[in-house]
DNA sequence: CACTATACATACAACGGTGTATGTATGTGA
DNA sequence: TCACATACATACACCGTTGTATGTATAGTG
């Protein structure tokens, strides 16, 4: 075959990662071979292990392709600077949720992430960049929430850490749960239903309803 | 071989079953192959597909015998007999958490089904299985509320399937981020603080908060 | 006590996937 | 323009896994 310019062999490199992601998507990491992939993207094997070392690499590259814009947002929460950190918390978490149902490519690299990889071996890594994601995810949103307390937006009564935790914990929940079937409920309406009825809860505290129970 | 006695060729079987689970957490559902688990259960793969069909047939068979169990004390929490259906409901996503954390196996089994399979081809029986156990659960939940709400014990300004859906979530949210890795956080205390939280919003209803707002 | 189904072990054939070595034509810089 | 690096395609050897066919000794049964 024909030698390509740079700016053709980076296209060949996209198509590869755009149809390593419809297949893994299509049939699961491992029971989708280099061949099928190739294939897909109209090239041979070669084209594939000269982009990467093998499939752990190639699957990595595909994951970090969408995974961390998303993280940014979440993570700028806790920037002092914010006038409404609650609002910028809820907005992100609602973000997340559109995006799930929004983005198609997202949609797929989640599932993918969820349900269609092993995470053994070579690909420990992903599992541990989703853990640091993680924690990190937790404690910006942490430190967002106890700005929110010192400036009076939610009551102390909820540890922070537990409230961020729980928010986190939802969120990752629902979108879990509606990758599993996205016809079993509306993501965006319901989950947002959900995420205000976790925050509400905040603002008015745990231990002080005695008094003001309604009905 | 010498022939087994049925009981002996029970035994033989669960040791299959056993082993099964313990290679399939360890290097993942793909990359273990059947020779891998008739070497560690001391037989040969003739033994394995004496007992089961194919891998996928054991698989499924591994998996029935510890998600069963769980399933069925959330399922009761809508008995209309039952006297305190909020404190069952809680009850039993507190047990979700005991049995997480406390029985090995379960937590085993667990992970696998979370982070060592690929669900696609004939494994998405198991898919089709946790996705039914899941809307079950979130039907049962949301009639045990909305029993509750009728009792007065929760402010009904929270629709029930939201309420129900956002704790299963919630807690699904927690073992799940729990797994990834048991060091970050206390599943039992600090998931049990969170069950409270969600719960002690609903008690309190959403839209009646402006006037007792704490501090 | 003979006979059949059981509970495996052993043997075999076939295939798919991986990694690497090699070929090759072309862009690119000196 | 010449030489080398680039961007693949092609070819090859190896191995693990699967499914099945076959062997076999015993347990159960009439």
């Amino acid at each position: 075959m024909v030698r390509r310019t740079k700016e053709e062999a980076a296209e060949t490199r996209d198509r590869i990662l755009d149809m390593a992601e419809l297949e893994f998507h299509a049939r699961g990491v491992s029971r989708t071979s280099l061949t099928d992939i190739a294939r897909a993207a109209g090239v041979t094997r070669g084209a594939i292990y000269w982009h990467f070392r093998d499939k752990a690499d190639l699957f990595n590259a595909m994951m970090n392709r969408v995974t961390l814009p998303l993280e940014d947002e979440i993570n700028r929460s806790d920037d002092p600077a914010l006038d409404d950190p609650l609002g910028h918390v809820r907005a992100s978490f609602v973000a997340a949720l559109r995006m799930t149902v929004g983005n198609p490519q997202a949609q797929r690299v989640f599932e993918i992430a969820l349900h269609k990889v092993e995470y053994v071996e070579e690909l420990k890594a992903v599992r541990d960049r989703r853990l640091n994601g993680l924690r990190n995810r937790v404690g910006h949103v942490e430190r967002a929430l106890a700005h929110a307390a010192e400036r009076g937006d939610v009551a102390a009564t909820v540890p922070a850490r537990i409230a961020a935790l729980g928010l986190h914990s939802l969120v990752d929940g629902l979108i879990q749960n509606w990758l599993l079937d996205p016809s079993a409920f509306d993501l965006i309406a319901e989950g947002e239903q959900a995420i205000d009825a976790w925050l509400d809860g905040l603002k008015r505290g745990t231990k002080a309803w005695h008094g003001c129970r309604p009905r």
